[in-house]
RNA sequence: GCCGGAGUGGCGCAGUGGUAGCGCAACCGCCUUGUAAGCGGUAGGUCGUCGGUUCGAACCCGACCUCCGGCUCCA
């Protein structure tokens, strides 16, 4: 027999022709797959001479991949068996979990998912061997003949599978077609599925998984196909890996920013006003509005000056802008006034523009900068709807710089600078960047070619400047110009998309913008879109999911709680309040006839930074005693100094 | 917009055909207390809306509204 040399974990090695990936990884279990060179494999893979082959554990990156991947074919082969009519959709691993799609005649029903997972069960116990097969064209076309979905990937296969479909490169890769089947003990057939590998050697391999729910999807991503039902899972490498992960869950749901909304009395939605339409309570407003006077702050600072626009304005604006043919299905629709359509407006732009041109403007007034908080309104479609994050009433922080071209890149380096400083001072500092640029094959975009491209090359230049990653977005640009998106991540990782930066030659040329050059000529500028917030409805939504409701003191609602260890002591908080209240400070004393111990739980629930308490002996020395969010405690600090510290922290911005 | 799930006092929930109940919050009273719920009492709901089935509907059926989970979309 003859020998092979390959490299195991970068040692060499001797081994027999026909030896297996796994015979070689030995006899850990934690070992899944392997990887061969850059491929990843079964541990069944037959090792051929030169090959470098390194373990997969199943709690790498890899390994939870390929564990998920083989759930859900555990979870397919239970479906089938369950539903004998449900056609096959596709079935890759995704973050955290995996997904099967399925035809069915009738939707699944969540208490489905009991009888699934129960059956699910059982084919881990039986432990089922993944089998890989390498078969033709011709061939899987037989043995899927009742699949009409998998034939179709398979009339994908090539170079553009990968890109076809949204996890459509798990069934059929760039190469030979392969099915794995599964095997039962006794060597019979159980299920088997279009797939490109790897899986695990086993089901017994699974040691956690849990279907989460059900939800539709169109076919291959698109609204025009037809809907299959999804089936959601997560799988993971252990019991207690799968109970973290829940447990991330249910934390991640109590900072749903909906939720604090209604329990920290910010704001609601009511439902007589429509959907997407926030109202702000009084302590809503108070972190509204201290966001707003920042960020107004700020933008007089950096040179802009503020403006004010109308809610609404005659539809030939929107023509002129170059608005309405694009947008007239995200805009509410008009009103018919003598003789008129006025339409709601969905963005600030074009009135800015009026703005500029309300008389001759001079090189010298350049970059002229003009800022706002500008209500726009968008019918978004009832499906999308969510909390703060997606509205259809919002105020964006929208400004617009206008410039001569040769300033275009030093302001937008500036914007850039200005946008990440100020959502460092939210407590936001983990950031990446995105430019999204023109589609060429999409007739969305207008303006020549050149001024796309050169657009395009200021607005990377800058992104690049920052040294934060930059992100590829094509097709993803407004009609009239490219744009860099500042995407932040929160404090647990996720990331929403905040600022926007775009260039625009366009709207310039539309309502025929000019400035006197220095040499007298005519000039265009260029108008320079950008936003901080987005909206300050979407970043209120994102503070409150980054801090979980535990505002810093600046932005608190309530930043002071007074709470008397007795009656007897109220008045003497009542003097604290109002020194702390002559400094600026939002400060309340717990009067209601509840115990002490309630009032702190009060406070506590409704995350006030600070809770000053005072008994006797607090009022004998003249002193409080502080309780802190944390539970952290510090008694008998002079009233002076108590101040002191509150104020500071407020001054200071910092998180407490 | 599409598919599924769901709407019961301010909030969280129970109640599957015989004219609504609990906890918290609210209000009133008692208690006067040292770091997360003291005790008692009172009030509050045409059960999302409209229509239908039935002797009778929170419950069954239909339409609409709103929310939730996805998909698609997101200037």
């Amino acid at each position: 027999m003859s020998e092979l040399v390959i490299t195991v974990d970068g040692s060499e090695r001797r081994v027999a022709a026909g030896t297996t990936a796994g015979e070689v990884l030995g006899e850990d279990r934690s070992v899944v797959a392997a990887r061969v060179g850059d491929e990843l494999r079964d541990l069944a893979y037959v090792l051929a001479e030169g090959d470098a082959v390194e373990p997969v554990a199943i709690d790498s990156e890899d390994g939870r991949a390929i564990l998920r991947h083989s759930t859900a074919h555990v979870m397919a082969q239970a479906v089938q068996e369950l539903y004998p009519q449900a056609r096959l959709g596709i079935g890759p691993p995704v973050e955290n979990g995996f997904y099967y799609d399925f035809d069915v005649s009738e939707p699944f029903h969540p208490d489905d998912l009991a009888r699934i997972d129960k059956r699910m069960q059982q084919i881990v116990k039986e432990g089922q061997s993944f089998s890989r097969r390498v078969v033709s064209d011709d061939e899987a076309r037989t043995e899927l003949a009742g699949e009409p979905y998998k034939l179709e990937l398979i009339g994908l296969k090539g170079p553009g599978a990968a890109d076809a479909a949204d996890g459509a490169s798990a069934e059929v890769g760039a190469g030979e077609l392969t099915i794995y089947d599964n095997l039962r003990k006794d060597g019979s057939l159980a299920w088997k599925d279009l797939c490109r590998g790897p899986h695990l050697p086993t089901t017994r391999n699974i040691p956690a998984f849990k279907l989460m729910r059900v939800a539709a999807a169109y076919w291959r991503g698109s609204e025009k196909n037809p809907q299959l039902q999804r089936i959601y899972g997560t799988a993971w490498e252990s019991r207690d890996a799968l109970k973290e992960h829940l447990h991330r869950l249910a934390e991640a749901e109590k900072r749903d920013h909906r939720r604090l909304g209604a329990e920290l009395d910010l704001y609601s939605f009511p439902d007589e006003l429509g959907s997407g339409l926030a109202v702000f309570h009084p302590k809503g407003g108070v972190v509204k509005r201290e966001m707003e006077d920042y960020v107004r702050r700020r933008h007089i600072e950096e040179g802009f000056q503020y403006v004010g626009t109308p809610h609404i304005s005659k539809e030939g604006l929107f023509h002129t802008s170059g608005h309405l043919p694009y947008y007239a299905d995200t805009m509410f629709p008009p009103m018919h006034m003598e003789g008129a359509d006025y339409y709601l407006k969905a963005m600030n732009c074009p009135m800015h523009n009026l703005i500029y041109r309300s008389r001759g403007r001079s090189y010298r007034e350049l970059p002229l900068r003009l800022f706002e908080f500008g209500s726009v309104y968008r019918f978004e479609k009832s499906g999308v709807v969510h909390g703060l994050t997606r509205v259809r009433g919002m105020t964006q922080d929208d400004s617009h710089s206008y410039v001569a071209p040769e300033q275009a890149a030093d302001e937008i380096k500036h914007l850039l600078a200005f946008v990440l400083g100020l959502l460092k001072d939210f407590g936001l500092d983990d950031f990446y960047l995105e430019l999204s640029t023109r589609d060429a094959a999409s007739e969305k975009f207008i303006g020549s070619e050149e001024e796309w491209e050169v657009a395009t090359k200021i607005l990377e230049e800058a992104a690049t400047d920052t040294g934060l990653d930059l992100v590829a977005d094509p097709g993803g640009a407004a009609f009239y110009g490219p744009k860099i998106s500042v995407q932040a991540r929160d404090a647990i990782g996720r990331t929403w998309q905040m600022s926007t930066i775009q260039y625009d030659f366009n709207q310039p040329a539309g309502f025929d913008l000019e400035y006197q050059a220095a040499d007298g000529s005519r000039q265009r500028p260029v108008m320079i879109h950008s936003a901080k917030f987005g909206s300050i409805e979407r970043f209120l939504g994102v503070l409150v999911e980054h801090y979980a409701g535990a505002f810093p003191p600046w932005l608190a609602p309530v930043q002071v709680v007074g709470i008397p260890i007795t009656d007897e002591h109220v008045p003497y908080l009542a003097d604290v309040a109002a020194r702390l209240r002559e400094r600026g400070i939002r400060v309340e004393v717990d009067t209601s006839d509840d115990r002490m111990q309630k009032k702190i739980r009060t406070a506590q629930k409704q995350k006030v930074p600070y809770m000053l308490l005072a008994g006797d002996e607090d009022v004998a020395k003249g002193a409080v005693s502080f309780r802190y969010r944390s539970g952290e405690q510090k008694n008998g600090v002079p009233v002076e100094e108590a101040v002191e510290e509150i104020v500071r922290a407020v001054a200071d911005r910092v998180q407490v």
